[in-house]
DNA sequence: CTGTGACTGTCGACCGTTTGGTAGGCTTTT
DNA sequence: AAAAGCCTACCAAACGGTCGACAGTCACAG
């Protein structure tokens, strides 16, 4: 436990804050405890600690550890889906419809680096049902990824023999990716690795026609 | 420590074997409960229980659970980067050596799903120094396919505006996210897999030239 | 073929620390 | 005076790690 010192240090810090602010927070330190130290390897003591106030303090505001990794979870897949879910019904056509998608994945992921990896690094620390709770039974990202793949297809602008899951996939595997490697201030910006990525996996699926058709616009 | 009956239980199972044996058995046990809790959610008890010993007698293998998880990411790694460098070196051009890296990676990440998912995903467990021991400085997969794109542009097989390095990243991504969504007998076939990641990698980055090259063969 | 001693692999009990979590009381705000 | 926010003090369990004891195995001497 080994508090600063029980004895001498009276309420050192103990600022007393309103809830709402409270909870903001909490749920921005546990972000990047976990961030920094993954959930099992953080302790409810770090969390308290960079709040400055004491590990059982912390129950005034959660229920258990596990529901404080939900929450922070849960808030960023919810706004990371509602991104491109909005981008997936741009006007335009499937693949003008897709760029955007991956545009706005990515410079959202870049955005909000910490809880994206969190969420993609941590939701194997939620028991199963709690991790479908969030991602709903069916994965929610690659179905849109796919779809668009598959209105593509419908469209004549990508390959007919390609696997439309196995497209959503790939282009969702080097989106994803990014959250290891990409550091704010570093040689890319967010727009620059969404157009880029973009470009590379509308190339990847497109059919000959497609591409000649982009090129001589 | 909960030992299953200290008084009445004399020794167990306690089978007594050969050094070498068991060292291959802790470490492909200790994979396999890496993968499934984690490096921090994974206990020594875990691992000594699974092996039917006492957790004190790891202690005889090992100086540390640290050192358990460097040993079991170093050795697939190590394998990894073997087949990677070996195929990247294969008779052809630039692409046909690219295709065929893409290929054997995924083929291997395939096949051995679950030491490849721990060495991605427990990797940043492991501190600092001892990461690098295993990356090398710079990262020597990135450095693989960023040298192959490279080559790609020097001959004009690919778009001389792309950045290889986010081509390089982009093509892992999709490669190394393989590791969280495939299951042997599932759809698809680790060849398939890479087959298509390969053809939409190299369609994503190539010359409009160099695909109707390609397409008229 | 037997006795002996060194070695090897495992046990069993233990240590100090940290962990997630609980409960009741104190203080500040409203 | 009630409610909100936080602290003190505590718990049982689990953790990584240590260490002396000891049984099974094997090589070799007699």
């Amino acid at each position: 436990m080994r508090q600063p010192a029980g004895r001498s240090a009276r309420r050192s810090g103990g600022e007393r804050k309103p809830r709402e602010e409270r909870w903001a927070e909490l749920i921005e330190v546990a972000t990047q405890v976990f961030y920094e130290k993954g959930y099992d390897g953080a302790s409810l003591q770090d969390i308290a600690d960079r709040l400055g106030m004491l590990k059982g303090s912390l129950y005034y505001y959660i229920q258990s550890k596990e529901d404080l990794l939900f929450d922070v979870i849960s808030a960023v897949h919810k706004e990371g889906l509602a991104v491109v879910r909005s981008r997936s019904e741009v006007p335009g056509g499937p693949l003008e419809r897709l760029e955007s998608v991956i545009r706005g994945h990515v410079e959202h992921t870049c955005r909000n680096l910490v809880p994206t990896a969190v969420f993609l690094h941590e939701l194997s620390a939620l028991p199963v049902e709690r991790r479908k709770e969030i991602l709903g039974s069916e994965h929610a990202y690659q179905g849109v990824f796919r779809d668009l793949v598959e209105q593509g297809q419908a469209a004549g602008l990508v390959r007919a023999d390609l696997d439309p899951r196995l497209a959503a996939l790939s282009i969702l595997g080097s989106t994803n990716w990014v959250y290891r490697w990409f550091r704010p201030g570093g040689t890319f910006t967010p727009e620059q690795i969404g157009a880029e990525m973009a470009e590379m996996a509308i190339r990847g699926i497109a059919t000959e026609e497609t591409l000649q058709d982009r090129a001589s616009r």
